[in-house]
DNA sequence: ATTATCTATAGATCTATAGATAATGC
DNA sequence: ATTATCTATAGATCTATAGATAATGC
């Protein structure tokens, strides 16, 4: 029954990257302790003791695709500045972004839900991760001042986000290609 | 016990009114029928008389309180073309409709469920009156063709959806103001 | 007689804990 | 000896239903 620390460290660490992902796709309250366990081979009782609750592994969770994704902007912007608007637009508003919610940002799928959820250390980290994605933005903006582009740094980051989510609520799926094309080209110029 | 048939009809009109500005609050799975009832003053066994289930008042929440902003925004087109971009922009994006989701946009607050709760009566609601919300903003954009317009309705509405989303979200409360006054210069102007 | 609402409860599900078990690590 | 994990369960909550009740409406 027990295992090396090794081992349980890669079983928490194991947990913490499924419960990322199931969050991203079924939302917080989509996923219970003893399912997210059992698809990590594990049983729900040994859950309490690598986490101190289930709110407890929500922020883990998050805060660690929240900095994943922040850090590939960044990385984006730092490899190639010229062209990291519209790499970074195009990856996020791409069929396999509004796909598969459980591969894509978790601002698309878990941000509606974090007001609600009456835990201060959660906001705090999609705060940071918000702050993240806007500074990345905010270095390849085409506006003329940096005080504009971080401005339009925090609308286009309010286009991406919401253009996923609706483009992921419509039943039409001609419908949901226009919306994602609409804001891959009315995001990428000049706003305002 | 029983009241009259008007009574009765008064009665449900209360519960789905009740229930649109419940789960715009807490979202779908935040309020049960026995808590919701009992605020409506009822107790939950009546519930189901009125409702096949919870998943068909949600349906008639959503549809309820969405065509209600649809046709606020229609209305607001057709008296004021002029200034109705500039009018719909600045009421979406206000503090009050950030504060108070139980008084704003169902987009805001309960799109982000929709896709995770495998209800295809409360897709079709959702997709009906994003295409209104859509032809209201096509109708008074700032740019030159009709196809124009509409592309850039779309990317006008998701940024609208996404800044309420995020500005809900961070713990910052300058922040949060910042996002949405950036959201209304940025998305105000012609876009791309 | 009909029916809108009430009380009570079945059945499912979820978080968290208690105590047992067996392998690790000193 | 310690501890990672397991089995079992307490306690809370939620949707939906069954049957009773009392006022409406014919």
């Amino acid at each position: 029954m027990r295992v090396s620390r090794e081992q349980a460290a890669a079983n928490k660490e194991r947990v913490i990257e499924l419960a990322g992902q199931l969050f991203r796709e079924r939302g917080f309250e989509g996923i219970g302790v003893a399912d997210l366990m059992a698809s990590a081979g594990l049983t729900h009782g040994g859950f309490y003791r690598q986490f101190e609750s289930k709110n407890d592994l929500v922020v883990q969770a998050c805060d660690r695709t929240l900095q994943t994704s922040v850090d590939r902007w960044h990385e984006t912007v730092a490899r190639e500045p010229e062209t990291a608007l519209v790499k970074i637009i195009n990856r996020y508003l791409s069929e396999h972004a509004r796909d598969v919610p459980s591969d894509s940002c978790a601002l698309t799928s878990l941000a509606g839900e974090v007001p609600r959820q009456n835990n201060a250390a959660l906001t705090e980290a999609f705060t940071r991760a918000l702050k993240g994605f806007a500074d990345a933005l905010a270095r390849v903006g085409p506006e003329a001042t940096a005080e504009e582009r971080y401005q339009q740094a925090l609308t286009r980051l309010a286009g991406l986000v919401g253009a996923v989510i609706l483009a992921r609520t419509v039943s039409d799926p001609a419908l949901s290609d226009e919306i994602l094309a609409a804001a891959r080209k009315g995001l990428t110029g000049p706003l305002g």
